[in-house]
DNA sequence: TTAATTGCAAACGGTTTGCATGGGC
DNA sequence: GCCCATGCAAACCGTTTGCAATTAA
């Protein structure tokens, strides 16, 4: 009983579809937000007040090795995550942080000649430092227009 | 009794120039390494046996708010600190992190191109979004030399 | 059936905090 | 001498781990 392209996917990895999987990718379809793993937890309870927190970390862990999730490091103490949409191919974006309300905006704007150069990048840097990249993350923070007002 | 520039701005804007801060300022100066707390902890204890971490971590935050230091999160869980030549014009790097032994290497090549397009970026970004940027990172994660050859 | 996965509780590791003591100006 | 700054110990908080119980296939 598969109801969606993640938890195939799951199943043709040789994971179990277990409620805690069903619940953390039905948690994570439905927001476009980057969530912590508390924040995954808080909802999931709702659905199901058995589940653990830990059963939520592994889960994210698992999802993460796999490429199903992306596991985002914005300079909180706690990282964030997001489904992938298809893991056979992510879509790009960078980002945008508020570092005084931690909004996350994704954005994909501008996108075309931001990629062209960090390709060229890439390439140059892997020569000049024998480096084999495998990604990389643009972030940029400052104040969204909330928090403009009050600081 | 003054021996350095930073030592020079932290007594300008009012702060005491106490041991534990004098010892963090010549530790950071004579590394062009990213050190941990703990790193920084460590080297002061030789110097200084009865320094205490506490004061590391106060130190270190007392210099990052008035941009002496610049810490950084290359997603390990612990941060990283790194000294600001120049606390009036800071000298602006990209990173190469390496996802298997934590090397990070600072890089400044091709970045008259980078830098244009960021800030071209940062302005169309600021319309659109109404965000103040504040500052960018740019990481490239991978694996460096030693790594490719162990993984 | 039976190995994978869970939930709990306890450990962990980096960082922060409260508080009495000590050191710079 | 007066505070600012320190060192210690304990708290904190997100995350991980050991283990016995449960569950999906």
């Amino acid at each position: 009983m598969k109801d969606s392209f993640w938890q195939e996917h799951l199943c043709y990895l040789g994971f179990r579809l277990t409620v805690p999987r069903k619940i953390v990718i039905n948690i994570l379809k439905e927001t476009e937000k980057h969530l912590s793993a508390e924040d995954i937890y808080v909802k999931a309870l709702k659905i199901n007040p058995s589940i653990g927190l830990t059963s939520i970390y592994r889960t994210l862990l698992l999802f993460t090795k796999i490429n199903v999730v992306q596991k985002h490091d914005f300079g909180e103490k706690k990282a964030r995550y997001e489904l992938i949409n298809n893991p056979l191919k992510k879509e790009h974006h960078h980002h945008l942080i508020c570092t005084r309300c931690k909004t996350v905006i994704d954005y994909a704007d501008f996108m075309k000649e931001e990629v062209e150069l960090m390709t060229k990048t890439e390439n140059k840097l892997s020569k000049k430092y024998h480096f084999k990249i495998i990604y990389h993350t643009v972030h940029f923070y400052g104040l969204c227009v909330k928090c403009q007002k009050l600081a």
